[in-house]
DNA sequence: GCTTGCCCTAGAGCGTGCTCTAGGGTTTAT
DNA sequence: ATAAACCCTAGAGCACGCTCTAGGGCAAGC
């Protein structure tokens, strides 16, 4: 009932490299070794892994997730440590979700302008506007106009 | 009626040392110079770097960035190419966005647990299943159980 | 005219997170 | 018993996005 770090890797969608270097990194002092120095993973393990990648994935620094699981790894006692740390990283994630929204909102209104009929006719109003700005300043035009 | 990069780099919240950075990697061609060399930044290229920041806070590579801002400068034949820039990388945004919030929740469920008035007890479970997994597996249990 | 504070470039350095190489042992199948 | 396919470590290297240093010029106030 134990993966080798291939299958690890294979169903966490890591690479073998990226576990041996989490290893390396303090982020896996779970795993357990054969008599051969092996890695052996637990379905347990990959539990903890899945963790790893979801506090990986929203973009906490592999440090503050060695920290994470050295909690994990003292036992209930840290329950509280545990709870500062993520409801902290929780309000990372969110602010991260409202600023991806926000800027999503940008791309969509440059999107719509290029794939609106009159693109071309706004996205030349657009030029003229940055044009004048760099007239008014006396400064040399930088814009490639071909027409 | 410029900005000095100074002022510039008040306005966007990026450091002096980054806005050169961009500069030095093609983003800023726009930008023109003053006679001693001095960069003059007008409220278009404001508007520019505000798009080029959007792109980057969603995590749009450097170069890519770069291609962007080249066909802004080649004039509106480019709308084509910038549709197809934004589109592709809107879908990751979307993705992003959708893998976010899925962690989130993942994040959420741990923090609910670590909240919750049995959050020892329930930790104790997660802990027992787990040891019994690596029992299971004749390993060694690695856990720092001082109960 | 001198100080202070700004600007410039080129290029080195750094932090993060991998990714790969070299060198070597283990396991499995034939 | 040998080949092929796996495993290991240590450490080098790489990609990216800055960040800073060195060396020097420019501008404004006293």
């Amino acid at each position: 009932m134990t993966y080798t770090i291939k299958e690890a890797a294979k169903k966490t969608g890591l690479s073998i490299y990226t576990l041996r270097f989490y290893d390396k990194s303090g982020l896996l002092p779970f795993v357990a070794r054969n008599a051969s120095g092996y890695r052996e993973f637990t379905d347990g393990d990959l539990q903890l892994l899945h963790t790893i990648c979801c506090l990986k994935n929203t973009d906490m620094k592999i440090a503050d997730i060695r920290t994470y699981i050295t909690y994990v790894m003292q036992g209930p006692d840290t329950v509280k440590q545990r709870q500062a740390l993520l409801a902290k990283h929780r309000e990372k994630v969110v602010a991260k979700q409202a600023q991806l929204a926000q800027n999503l909102q940008e791309i969509d209104y440059k999107l719509d302008m290029y794939r609106a009929p009159d693109a071309v006719a706004r996205v030349k109003d657009e030029l003229r506007l940055a044009k004048a700005d760099k007239l008014l300043a006396g400064l040399a035009d930088p814009f490639q106009a071909t027409h």
